[in-house]
DNA sequence: TCTATTGTTGACCAATTTGGTCGCCAACAG
DNA sequence: CTGTTGGCGACCAAATTGGTCAACAATAGA
């Protein structure tokens, strides 16, 4: 239950590794889907609707590739996942009120809603930058060379 | 993303609904599919995890039915969704850390443990009688004698 | 013991969601 | 104009969801 599909991993590992390549110009589809495994005609899909939510740029042709409309730490996880796999919230009347009319007088209603306020506190308060900069830390403690480990931010998942 | 199934939310109703006739022996099944609006085979699938995780007990034939075989302040929202949904967890790798040894290595895998871990607190904190208290407390509330309002604990979802 | 009642189980099914692939089109640099 | 790169829609297989149905097991009471 509450699984996240790979809409809304793989699409975070993308803005990760746009995160990690801020201010290098267009990265290419190619270069994310080898570096992040992740099949390069499902990642056109990914890329979609960060393009539609205006968080992502596109460019086409030659010396083309996606980047970054926002600075990472103006981004943050709830938009993110607003983005890729819709309203968060563990039962439709929790996210629809006013179709529900009778929502109130159910406790349920209540719990449901206890819950998305709790994922939203954590999804609202992470930026992608704060993302960049534990996956920097980590690579530090490694004492490994930041562009030997730039594949290793998927979550094996 | 991150809804929780029929399964987790009917499933719920019908505890919510044990928990208000709690010390009234037995409960018909055909009663409470009646009354929390679920078909009457449908239940009948909800409750099997239920019985067999140890939280509900039946009794076949004539004066059977199903009742809690714990009281209602020892059950834990979080028990449930446990049997009625299993483990809670936005992503598998969090859930299961040994099959994945790079979990360490990936950031996005802290984050999502941090989102299960602020769903755990609330499903954790919540017992069935604080359900039981908030739904009485609102039929209170409406001025409404009790017995009329015996089938409006569901969601309209 | 017979019977009606009630829960148990497993087979089965349709619809939806998930997780993709593929091919063609659009844009753009050189 | 040509090659490169992203955009988009059609299509698809597999898993999950949300059920139904029929046969069976247990039990209370006549």
């Amino acid at each position: 239950m509450m699984k996240l599909s790979t809409k809304g991993r793989y699409g975070t590992r993308v803005l990760l590794d746009l995160g990690l390549h801020w201010g290098e110009g267009p990265i290419l589809l190619k270069d994310i889907a080898r570096r992040q495994e992740i099949s390069l005609p499902y990642l056109e899909h990914l890329i979609a609707p960060l393009i539609a939510g205006g968080m992502v740029k596109s460019i086409r042709g030659p010396r083309g590739g996606v980047s970054l409309l926002k600075r990472p730490e103006e981004i943050r996880l709830s938009e993110v996942i607003q983005l890729l796999e819709g309203p968060i919230a563990p039962v439709e009347c929790v996210h629809n009120p006013e179709a529900y009319p009778r929502s109130p007088l159910c406790v349920t209603h209540d719990i449901w809603d206890e819950v998305r306020r709790a994922i939203d506190g954590v999804l609202e308060s992470t930026t992608l930058q704060d993302l960049v900069d534990r996956q920097k830390q980590k690579w530090n403690l490694e004492h490994l060379p930041r562009h030997e480990k730039q594949g290793a931010t998927w979550e094996d998942a």
